[in-house]
DNA sequence: ACAAGTACTGAACACGCGTATAAGATACTG
DNA sequence: CAGTATCTTATACGCGTGTTCAGTACTTGT
């Protein structure tokens, strides 16, 4: 079908090295600089060098492109969570992406989790189940205590930590640390944001006799649905 | 200076409860359905059944309806929050608004929450302040555990609170509980959500040894600053 | 070399937007 | 009653938007 310079049997990847993918890729930095509604096909044709209507006529629609996008950040975040799966449980949903080299995906997130898509709405189920898995792993090796209900937890945790990344700008504003930083854990405010989050998981907030009781409360009123 | 039918000297009151404050409303519930950037203001005038062009008369700009709303909801919640503060601590930051009658309000800050204004930074900088003070109330009562840092617990559980609010998509898609419902808290659903919420905030989820471990590993790199 | 098709652009269209302006309606003040 | 200030609307302007279209450059297949 099409091709540059190269063999053309290869589909996919010559398709993608080429200028649709410097526009998709435009379109990704601008959603994670200006957030959706402020993307127009004339500051991505801008920051792609290219001309507006060439936008349209690689996406057929903005709608397109902004589909595009999604399912590549999608498919990227896929990707690098198996090849990263090995690393070993871990609460922060988004520890493996912030290694992700492959420009403003957090920055991304941030901006289009508040805005349901299709193709955002599956990778969150995706990290949910990831969540998942990594707490089973933990519950197995010892490192987490076991629960009742597994999935709830994993949804109530991964929504923590997709919740404080759409809030990345209070938190900055509040702790000096910003979630979007692709570098954010190695920085010193890191501390302010992290000791908190880590001193509830560890060992909550509720007075002993208190928590049972609260415990009872919400285990009564469940479990037989 | 203005009036309807009714003594001009109340300034305020007089002035509010007349069709200014119907647009301003209907920009309200506009927001809380929308969103910002689809409130625009023929649909504002729509909504409060007057002309688009009496909405900037009133408020100068759509930027000025923006900001009048963002007062407007911040002031409600305020004035909301110190009626009910006699209630005693509460870990869950929507717990007192849900039971505010003036509209959408949930809704409203759902949509507002990611896109920064100034009048929203100070309202969450409030909540953040209450909860502060709830928190302590609740550690003098012997409810909740003390921290070296009730600063940063109390900006953490507010951006989780808030932070699953501005998901309520995400969570009521997974959950089937939308925290937008102003009876929330009374579904049958709920305990799918508070249930792991409280459970955590009960006991952690780190077993014993690696609870302290970590919690060692947070409070050597502050501290000091 | 020639035909065909694709990549790409510049100009233009229709549309919805915020907002200004002028005029009409209405209600207070004297 | 007239005069005046406010409330409210209809109309229109200018702008930025997504998208279309005609046409040019270029690459590819034969």
């Amino acid at each position: 079908m099409r091709s540059t310079t190269e063999s053309p049997d290869v589909g996919e990847s010559v398709d993608d090295r080429s200028t649709r993918a410097r526009i998709r890729d435009a379109g990704i930095t601008c959603i994670a600089r200006h957030g959706i509604k402020e993307t127009t096909a004339r500051k991505v044709a801008s920051i792609a060098d290219v001309s507006p209507a060439l936008v349209i006529h690689h996406f057929g629609s903005m709608d397109g492109l902004r589909s595009a996008c999604d399912e590549f950040v999608a498919t990227t975040i896929r990707d690098f969570k198996e090849k990263t799966l090995s690393t070993g449980p871990n609460l922060d949903v988004l520890a493996a992406l912030r290694n992700a080299p492959n420009g403003p995906l957090i920055a991304y997130l941030a901006q289009v989790l508040a805005d349901d898509s299709p193709a955002v709405a599956r990778l969150v189920d995706g990290l949910v189940d990831d969540a998942e898995g990594y707490i089973q792993q933990g519950v197995d090796s010892g490192l987490l205590k076991p629960t009742d209900d597994p999935r709830g937890r994993a949804v109530v945790l991964t929504a923590w930590g997709l919740g404080s990344l759409v809030l990345h700008q209070h938190i900055e504003r509040l702790l000096g640390f910003d979630l979007t930083d692709p570098d954010a854990l190695t920085r010193p405010t890191a501390g302010a944001y992290i000791g908190p989050i880590y001193e509830i998981y560890g060992e909550g907030i509720l007075e002993e006799p208190f928590a049972t009781q609260v415990q009872q409360l919400f285990t009564e009123s469940e479990g037989t649905t």
